[in-house]
This record gives structure tokens, sequence and C-alpha cells, in this order.
DNA sequence: ACGGTATTTCCAGAATTATGGAAATAATGT
DNA sequence: ACATTATTTCCATAATTCTGGAAATACCGT
């Protein structure tokens, strides 16, 4: 995953109501959760809610399909574990101990 | 690690030149960077980048140490773990698809 | 077509964030 | 004390984000 892209998912994540309606989906599960459900269970207004919604769409964080009159929500889990992946990556660079290349372990 | 530190942690990580900031700081390793070495390879404004410094250091990403007239930066590994940890937990709690990459299953 | 439910888009205001120049502070050496 | 280097704080401005009411759109059953 390239920075920026790493960049804007951890943006779309750094809000604490997308957060929250992030770890809903997650906690939701395959079969994910309608947007109204979502709604009530987090108590926003639906444009709000959809506003949010959007910016998690938008970075590939959540995926949508729609059922009848009701949108269904569900959280993109292989996005998620690229973004880990990443920042595993960007942490331990130095991967064990973190010591750098150049200056060996203690 | 609580939601809204986990919220607080992506936020600063989110933005473009603050995730490249802390990218140079963990590759710099357990020796860290100094502000100014910081500033000449990213060329940002002295103030903004203060700005941004301040912003990791107040949610514990980066810890500071004063050498003389130059501060010495450092990423706070263990706090990245957390954040991680908080990540991976979110994405699990239900399926396991998001587990490690090997782990996955098909 | 109509009525009802579900969701989004339009619009706007308030709040926050990003940026950087200029002045201030910190630390050191002479 | 003074000069020098390193960094921050003060200040302002532009840009972006968050929020939600109201209107619009989407879909379905009858």
């Amino acid at each position: 995953m390239m920075i920026d892209d790493a960049a804007v998912r951890l943006e779309a994540l750094g809000n604490p109501t997308r957060l929250k309606i992030y770890r809903s989906l997650v906690r939701a599960g395959h079969s994910g959760m309608a947007v109204g459900k979502l709604q009530a269970s987090l108590d926003l207004a639906g444009s709000t809610l959809s506003h949010h919604l959007k910016a998690l769409v938008i970075v590939g964080l959540v995926a949508q399909e729609r059922q009848g009159t009701t949108l269904i929500c569900r959280a993109n889990y292989e996005m998620m574990r690229g973004l880990v992946d990443f920042l595993v990556a960007e942490c331990c660079v130095d991967a064990c101990e973190c010591a750098p290349a150049e200056a060996a372990r203690s």
C-alpha cells in the first residue's frame, strides 16, 4: 500500500464517529448491517451517517450492497489487512527488537 | 487501547505529512532523528514541522529528548504496536478474514 | 400511479486543521 | 554578555471537516 493511500485510510478511521461506525460493521460480520440499523444503534442524524459512510466507502474500507430499499454495509476486511500490514511494515522496518540494519542488535 | 485513544492516534497518522514524518522516524531507528534533519529531509517550514511533531508527541506516537540545542525525535514503537493490536482486534472480532496474511482462509 | 420506507444530496454554519512568516525561547561556546 | 544555532510559540489566513435540517431520490408493494 502506498503511503498516501494509507494516509487517507488512517484519516478515515481517525474520526471517532467513523471509527465507531467501522467497528460496528466489523462486529456485524459477513452479513453486514443496514444503514438504518447503524443509525439507530449509533444515534446519528441520517445525513451525518451518510457522509461518514461515504468517506469510508470512498477509501475502500466499507462496501455497500443494495437489498431493496435498504443498503447493507460491510467492512472490507482485506483493505484493513492491507492497512495493518502497512503499519506493521512501517513500525517494524527494523523488525525484531527494532534495530536498524546498520545499528546491530544490542 | 480505548477507541477514542485509537481514534486520536489514527487521526495523527492520517495526515500525509505527519505519516511521512513518522515513517522517517521509524526508519531512523532507535537513534532517532533531530528536528532539523527531519526538516531538511522533508523540506518543510520549521513551524509547520514543529506543529506536526507536537501533534505526534501529544498522542504518544513520538518521544523527544533534548541533546544540547538539538531535539532528538524517536518513534514510540510500543504505542504503534498497541494501535496495531487494537486494529487487529477490531478487525477480527467476528470473522478471522483479516488475520495475518498467511492465515487467511480462501 | 401512489404511498411508504430508506437513504442520499443540497445547503449552510460552526469548528477545526494546515501552513508558514516573524518573533520569542532554549542551549551552547567564546 | 554576546553571537550562533536549533526549535517553538504567536499570529493570521486559507482550506477543510463536521454536523444536521430540508428536499430530493431510490426502491418496493399494492
